[in-house]
RNA sequence: GGCUCCAUCGUCUAAUGGUUAGGACACGGGCUUUUCAAGCCUGUAACGGGGGUUCGACUCCCCCUGGAGUCACCA
């Protein structure tokens, strides 16, 4: 099975989190099926339009590295171009595709002109709900002969274009639900061409994915309700319709919907939070998918051949964020220096050109889970903050043992060979050595070793400063703390 | 309220009629340890309720309850 998937966001300036697994389903099932995966950009809602909002998706497309074979992308030079033999992939351009379409719903009858303004649209609707009657278009203009309706739009009256919402029932097998169907009585007759000329959503996406042969259609299950509207549209055209696939949706931690107020939505704040995108795409795409049951890292390769539309759950997902730390963590654990010294790079503005900063980068991910939260842990390579004396002494320890400790630890490292330096495990065998054949006890050398190089109470162990330090600047951090506590 | 979807630890989930209901995050305890972190071992914690079907139900069916989504010239 060959299949063309698409996903269509409307152009908002941001990708929500919701849609980026999406977008992940998308993604893994064109690239599993040798298909294509395809970008539309719906924007026939021209109040909501947002400049700069599609370059905004492209990018994070860019960001994540994700890949699709058809829709608009990002020029060289900034401005948007596309790619794809069904074009164009932005509806606001295709208008004049849809007019035909709307055209034979309304001469086969299956669609009409409704001339009926806002407000009463709005007053009707109240009083429906006052009634205790479910608000619907109560079909006016439904009955309107061809004369008078060529007349008054003559005039010039604003009018748009209505579906007539056949009796009878829609059904349809969700590829992750199974059969669902609805009763058409239930169905309000959708307004499939606005007052300005566009077509709405429903028309504009059927045609839309029959025009670009869009085999499966991956959205967000607030979409179920929708559907028996496109369905019927489907069936006055007389065109196929996709198969469909309601994904789960995110939640709030009460269980709503995910929404801005209660929590982040946008995949860009995260990544501005600190999560690297793999561990976004690992995260998300693992959200309701599970496909081995004691397994929670995955290579994109790996969930490409894994995925299964059918093992996606039908529960919505709280998104727990300790769990996306946690995962952070292990990806970070992961990258080589190199690939460290970048992603952190545009999280502080420390240049980590340096040595000194890249051997620190490589502790301190030890003890960190978002890219946020390095350039706090690095400042104390760079210089130390002052500190407090006493923090020198170890709690089973005296002030004057301490001194003594620094002096005399102070001159063992000036006597170690450069070479030592260099492995956090010679540091450490040379240390051990020093303490065990002198008698000494742990925490009387380590304690305010680990302090004199660091300026704080919680650090990386006195074996790994020292390999970040070098001897020079550790030389000289003792002599600050003998001095500090002298 | 109508319609629709959904229902296993606090959270994410595994189980496709037969398991001591498994894993992960978080949390507790222990080990390691100069501190922090990590690591290792380990513990607490779930099938919403009621009926069926069946030799046997987390798994299938029905009802209830609960939760959610949706009811625009927004997508």
């Amino acid at each position: 099975m060959v299949t063309r998937t698409r996903i269509a966001p409307s152009p908002t300036g941001f990708m929500h989190i919701g849609t980026l697994r999406t977008v992940m389903f998308d993604y893994f099932l064109a690239r599993q099926t040798g298909g294509q995966f395809v970008v539309r950009i719906e924007d026939t809602d021209q109040a909501r339009l947002v400049a700069g909002a599609v370059e905004g998706l492209l990018n994070t497309f860019k960001k994540l590295d994700l890949d699709y074979d058809e829709g608009p992308v990002l020029l060289t030079d900034g401005t948007l171009g596309e790619k794809g033999d069904f074009g164009p992939y932005t509806q606001s351009q295709r208008l004049h595709l849809y007019k035909p379409y709307a055209d034979k719903l309304l001469t086969d009858g299956n669609a009409y002109v409704c001339f009926c303004t806002t407000e009463r649209l709005t007053e009707m609707r109240a009083a429906q709900m006052a009634a205790k009657q479910n608000p619907r278009y109560d079909r006016r203009c439904a009955a309107l002969s061809p004369d008078e309706v060529k007349a008054r739009q003559d005039a010039g009256e604003r009018y748009v274009v209505r579906m007539r919402i056949p009796e009878g029932e829609s059904r349809f097998v969700d590829a992750i639900r199974g059969e669902i169907s609805f009763n058409n009585a239930d169905v309000d007759d959708q307004v499939i061409v606005k007052s300005d000329g566009f077509a709405s959503y429903h028309l504009a996406v059927v045609v839309d994915d029959y025009l670009m042969k869009i085999s499966h259609v991956l959205r967000g299950e607030e979409w179920i309700s929708s559907t028996p509207k496109q369905i019927i549209l489907c069936e006055m055209l007389d065109i196929q319709m996709p198969i469909y696939a309601h994904v789960p949706l995110i939640l709030n931690p009460d269980k709503t919907k995910l929404s801005k107020r209660k929590g982040d939505v946008s995949v860009e704040s995260y990544l501005a939070k600190g999560y690297l995108p793999a561990t976004l795409i690992n995260f998300i795409s693992t959200l309701g998918f599970n496909p081995k049951a004691d397994q929670e890292i995955y290579e994109r390769a790996e969930l490409v051949k894994l995925f299964d539309l059918s093992k996606v759950s039908r529960a919505g997902a709280v998104m727990n964020i300790e769990k996306l730390d946690w995962m952070n963590h292990q990806y970070l654990m992961q990258l080589s220096q190199g690939e460290l010294v970048a992603v952190v790079q545009p999280f502080t503005t420390l240049d980590l050109s340096s040595l000194t900063l890249q051997k620190a980068l490589m502790i301190e991910r030890e003890r960190v889970s978002r890219l946020t939260e390095f350039a706090d842990k690095l400042s104390s390579y760079v210089s130390i903050a002052s500190y407090n004396p006493e923090v020198l002494v170890w709690k089973k320890s005296t002030k004057e043992d301490s001194l003594l400790q620094l002096t005399n630890i102070s001159n063992v490292l000036s006597l170690l060979e450069d070479a030592v330096f260099d492995s956090v495990t010679l540091l450490e065998a040379a240390i051990k050595e020093y303490i065990n054949s002198n008698g000494l006890q742990n925490g009387n050398v380590l304690w305010p070793l680990r302090v004199a190089l660091s300026g704080l109470e919680k650090s990386a162990s006195p074996y790994e400063l020292l390999w970040v330090l070098g001897k020079d600047e550790t030389l000289v951090r003792l002599q600050q703390a003998q001095k500090l506590i002298g």
